[in-house]
RNA sequence: GUCCCCAUCGUCUAGAGGCCUAGGACACCGGGUUUUCAUCCCGGCAACAGGGGUUCGACUCCCCUUGGGGAUGCCA
C-alpha cells in the first residue's frame, strides 16, 4: 500500500498548512495500515518548483515531524519526488501520443482566441462553457499535415457523451458525475509539458500508488484521471478527499485573510507538535475524545471514519491554548530552555540581527527593547502611534491596505525587492517615501524608531509581517467594506 | 448559469434510530485559589438551518428548500 498527497510549491515557496493537513492524514493514515507515506511535489511549472522552493516545504514539513517515505525514483535525481526533470525527458509526451494512436485523444488546434470566444458565446446561451469539439474529426492526413508544417497544437482526452460516472471516495461513498460535465481536458500543452491531470495519472501508474489523499477541490476532476486509467489499462487508486481548510469568514484558508505558512508559525513560537495537533483536530477527534495528542497517538489510534466531513474552520485561538498545554504539561524547565535556545537565540538568528542593531547600541543592556520585535509575536501597537500631522487616519489605513495587497504579490521576500516595492508604491501615491514608510513602520515594530525597515522585514518574513501590516490596520481602524471595495478596483486599476 | 461536496453552540467537535433534558473543548461572562498577573479549580451563556416523509420512536435514514464551500483553464 502506498498512500500519496501532493506538495504544491507557492511562488514564494512559503509552505502552506493545508499541504502540512493533508499531509498529516495521509501519513496517519498510511503508518496505520502500515503502508508507505510518498509526498510528491506536482508542479510542472518550473518556474514554481524550484529546488529552493522545494527545499522549504521539505524542510516545513521536517519541522513539523512529519516523515515521508522515498518511493520509487522515477526519473529524477530528486528524492522524493520531482516532476521536471522527466518533462524534459518526454517521458509525459510518450503516453499522449499512445492515447491519440489508441483513439482515445485527439490533436487540437484551436487557438486561445478561439476558445475565449466560443466559452462566451456557450456561457451568454447559458450552457457550460466546454470545449466544442472542432478538432476531433480531424482526418489524421490532415493533422500529420498541420503538425508538420508546425502549427501549434495540444493533445486533448476525448470524453463519452452520455452515461455517467461513479466516483467511489473512501470517505463520502459513490458521487455520481455525468460525462457530459466533463471537458475534453487539454493532457499536452502546445509547449510540450504535460497538464497535471496526464502527469499525475502517470506518476500514479509510475510510483504504483494505491491510495490518494488529496482536498475535496479535486472531486470534480477525478472523472478525468478515472477515464485515463481506463484509456492506459491501469488500476484506479482509491480517492480520499479531505474538506478544505477554511479562513473565519468560511473561504477557502488563503493567505490573503490569514497567516498561511507554517514558518509564520515556528516563527510564532508555537511548538511543531501542537501545530500537529492542531491540524488532527481539525476534521478527526480521538475515540476518547482526548484533545491534546502527538503524532504517534493520532497513528495508533487512526481511523479514517472518525474524518469529519464539514469544513473546518483555522482558530488561531484554539492552536494557542493548544500550544500552552503542551508547553506547561510537557516540558521540563531544561528542555524548554533548549527550545527556547533553538527557537531565537540561536547563533544564526542572532548573525541576522546583529548587522542590524551593532550600531544603534553601546552595551549589551540596550540591546533587548531594541530587537524586541523581531521577536515578538504581534507588538503591542496603540493607534496614537500612528498620528501624524501630515498624513490623515484615513490615509494611513489605504497605504496600510496597499501594503498588504502589493507584499501577497512578491515574489522573492529580501530587502531589495522590498525597496523598490515601496519606493514604487510612494511614487504612484505621490508621496514622500518617508510618509509611506511611517506607518509600516509603527505597524511593525510598535515603535517609530527602529532598525533598517527592509532589512527587519525580511528577517520577519511574509506572513508575519502581513499579520503585522493587518494588525496595524486594524487597531488604525480598519476600512469600512464600502471603501475597501472603492479601494480595491482602485488598486487593481492603478498598480 | 451548470455540476459537485458539505451542514450540531460564535469556533473545533462527540453523536452509527431509543443511552440526548444533545456531551466535551476554545472564546466569552461570573466565582474561588494565588502578595499582582498567569496557571489551576468551580459555575454560567450558547447549537441539532427550515419543511416534509420513513418509523412505535429521529441529531441520527430519505426527499425538497435554504445556507456555506468547491469546480467549471494550454493553473495546480
Amino acid at each position: 500500500m502506498k498512500v500519496r498527497t501532493r506538495v504544491a510549491p507557492s511562488p514564494t515557496g512559503d509552505p502552506h498548512v493545508g499541504t502540512a493537513y493533508m499531509a498529516l492524514f495521509c501519513l496517519c493514515f498510511a503508518r496505520q495500515h502500515g503502508g508507505e507515506f510518498i509526498l510528491r511535489i506536482e508542479d510542472t511549472d518550473a518556474a514554481r518548483s524550484t529546488t529552493e522552493s522545494e527545499e522549504k516545504i521539505f524542510e516545513s514539513l521536517r519541522w513539523l515531524g512529519l516523515q515521508w517515505d522515498e518511493g520509487p525514483d522515477v526519473g529524477g535525481p530528486f528524492a522524493p519526488y520531482r516532476q521536471s526533470e522527466r518533462v524534459a525527458q518526454g517521458l509525459y509526451r510518450r503516453y499522449a501520443d499512445q492515447l491519440v494512436d489508441d483513439g482515445h485523444a485527439f490533436h487540437c488546434f484551436c487557438t486561445p482566441e478561439r476558445l475565449d470566444e466560443m466559452r462566451a458565446e456557450l456561457s451568454a446561451k447559458g450552457e457550460s462553457a466546454q470545449y466544442d469539439g472542432l478538432c476531433i474529426s480531424l482526418g489524421s492526413d490532415d493533422v500529420q499535415q498541420r503538425i508538420s508544417s508546425g502549427e501549434a497544437n495540444v493533445i486533448r482526452m476525448k470524453v463519452p457523451k452520455q452515461g455517467t460516472c461513479t466516483v467511489k471516495d473512501k470517505l463520502r461513498g459513490d458521487i455520481e458525475i455525468q460525462w457530459s460535465q466533463v471537458d475534453m481536458q487539454v493532457l499536452l500543452k502546445s509547449d510540450g509539458n504535460p497538464t497535471y491531470h496526464l502527469a499525475v495519472v502517470v506518476d500514479d501508474h509510475l510510483m504504483e500508488i494505491t491510495h490518494i489523499i488529496r482536498g475535496e477541490e479535486w472531486i470534480n476532476s477525478a472523472p478525468k484521471h478515472i477515464l485515463l486509467h481506463e484509456y492506459f489499462g491501469w488500476d484506479m487508486p482509491e480517492l480520499i478527499h479531505m474538506p478544505l481548510l477554511r479562513n473565519p469568514d468560511k473561504s477557502k484558508l488563503s493567505k490573503r485573510k490569514n497567516p498561511t505558512s507554517i514558518i509564520f508559525y515556528e516563527r510564532m513560537g508555537f511548538f511543531p507538535e501542537a501545530v500537529l495537533n492542531y491540524l488532527g483536530m481539525l476534521g478527526w477527534s480521538m475515540p476518547n475524545g482526548e484533545e491534546k495528542f502527538s503524532l504517534q497517538q493520532m497513528i495508533d489510534d487512526f481511523d479514517i471514519n472518525r474524518i469529519s466531513l464539514g469544513a473546518p474552520v483555522f482558530d488561531i485561538d484554539k492552536l494557542k491554548w493548544l500550544n500552552g498545554r503542551w508547553l506547561r504539561e510537557e516540558m521540563s524547565d531544561e528542555e524548554f530552555a533548549d527550545r527556547l535556545t533553538h527557537w531565537a537565540y540561536n547563533r544564526d538568528n542572532l548573525l541576522r540581527i546583529i548587522p542590524l542593531i551593532k550600531e544603534r547600541v553601546d552595551v549589551f543592556s540596550e540591546l533587548a527593547p531594541k530587537v524586541s520585535f523581531l521577536v515578538e509575536g504581534m507588538p503591542e501597537v496603540y493607534s496614537e502611534s500612528f498620528e501624524s500631522k501630515k498624513v490623515s487616519v484615513e490615509d494611513i489605513a489605504r497605504i496600510l491596505q496597499l501594503a498588504i495587497w502589493e507584499t501577497e504579490g512578491l515574489g522573492q521576500w529580501d530587502s531589495d525587492n522590498l525597496s523598490r516595492l515601496f519606493n514604487n508604491l510612494a511614487e504612484k501615491l505621490d508621496m514622500k517615501i518617508r510618509d509611506v514608510l511611517a506607518p509600516i513602520f509603527v505597524a511593525l515594530s510598535g515603535k517609530s524608531v527602529a532598525p533598517p525597515l527592509f532589512d527587519s522585514m525580511e528577517v520577519l518574513g511574509p506572513d508575519m509581517t502581513r499579520a503585522r501590516l493587518r494588525h496595524g490596520l486594524n487597531t488604525v481602524g480598519g476600512i469600512s467594506k464600502k471603501k475597501l471595495k472603492k479601494l480595491e478596483k482602485e488598486y487593481q486599476r492603478n498598480f
